[in-house]
DNA sequence: GGAACATCACCGTGTC
DNA sequence: GACACGGTGATGTTCC
């Protein structure tokens, strides 16, 4: 199949066809990155409240970083999280940093 | 201000009441960050719908890569028209040409 | 003291003596801002070195998480560590993932 | 490949050869952290002679603000000199004038 | 599974 | 000295 977007010339067809598919082709381009883009919008929307609710947080003296680790930690799986520390653990003490 | 979530003793107030504060503070850290993971949810399901649309424009024969270098620059234009006035606004102060 | 760079006319002196304050500022500022971007590449191509050690490290076997973090811990002083991971605990401890 | 810095029985190999893979471990690890921290530290000191250099520019009358603008902008030009030729493979490769 | 890319969090800096 | 911003580094994701 043709690369949608592209302008070839095709081969068979009428050159109103061809208009037509390259005019669908934009169109069709156009709706996608508007999709795309407002998507994206409400994505950043959210991301905005997300830090709000950490500011709103910290003003009534909660610490960003702690609670931020409290969300990574309850999003991770506890043994891949268990794993990850026994490694870093290992490390510790082959630099004798435990003990 | 205390940090809250420590449990430092206040200097006046009965028991009861320390302990009612910590609970509201426990209560307090559940709603934040129960709302956090809500929106945390949300934001990861637009993601995922930004996905989908670039799944389906691929479908009908786009190039991803392409598609998303065009709303890249689409977003840097506006990044960039923004920069350039924030850039206008420091050589006039520089200038002495405000304040 | 006059800004340097900008073009107010000086309220004495000679046109020539202006000229050559400007002039002087044009080429302290380039200077400057050479000295700059030369201390910038020379910074960016540490970092680079620092990623090709880690990647070393990942080639023989070693976990790149895992060092960082070792990295870190050892660049953090040791209290501000232990409060930090306490503070955690107590959060933790308040949401019930602990026990 | 078994990750660095785990111990798990070798299913072949005498102890000693164990010992000293193990041992072999510990100072290659060692040994790659030095290295990152001796170039983090030679990286924090170029940055120290950066600020430094705005430090002093700042002393004689330039804006620091205006100038970081300035470096920030000749960085983008280049970025973006190099993003537009990538663009250019991309919208190539999907017109199929590529490959 | 590795490389490139996009996003996100952290930190240093400047400001008020 | 707290807040805001910009720069930088790290993590997670996608593509090959």
């Amino acid at each position: 199949m043709a690369t949608a977007g592209t302008s070839e010339t095709a081969v068979n067809g009428s050159r109103d066809e061809e208009k037509a598919t390259v005019s669908f082709g934009r169109d069709q381009l156009k709706a996608f990155i508007e999709r795309i883009e407002r998507l994206e919008e409400e994505k950043k929307a959210l991301g905005d409240d997300i830090r709000d609710v950490y500011a709103e947080a910290k003003g009534t003296g909660f610490d960003v970083k702690a609670l931020r680790a409290i969300v990574r930690m309850r999003k991770q799986d506890l043994n891949e999280r268990k794993e990850q520390e026994a490694l870093i653990e290992t490390y510790m003490h082959a630099l004798g940093m435990l003990n």
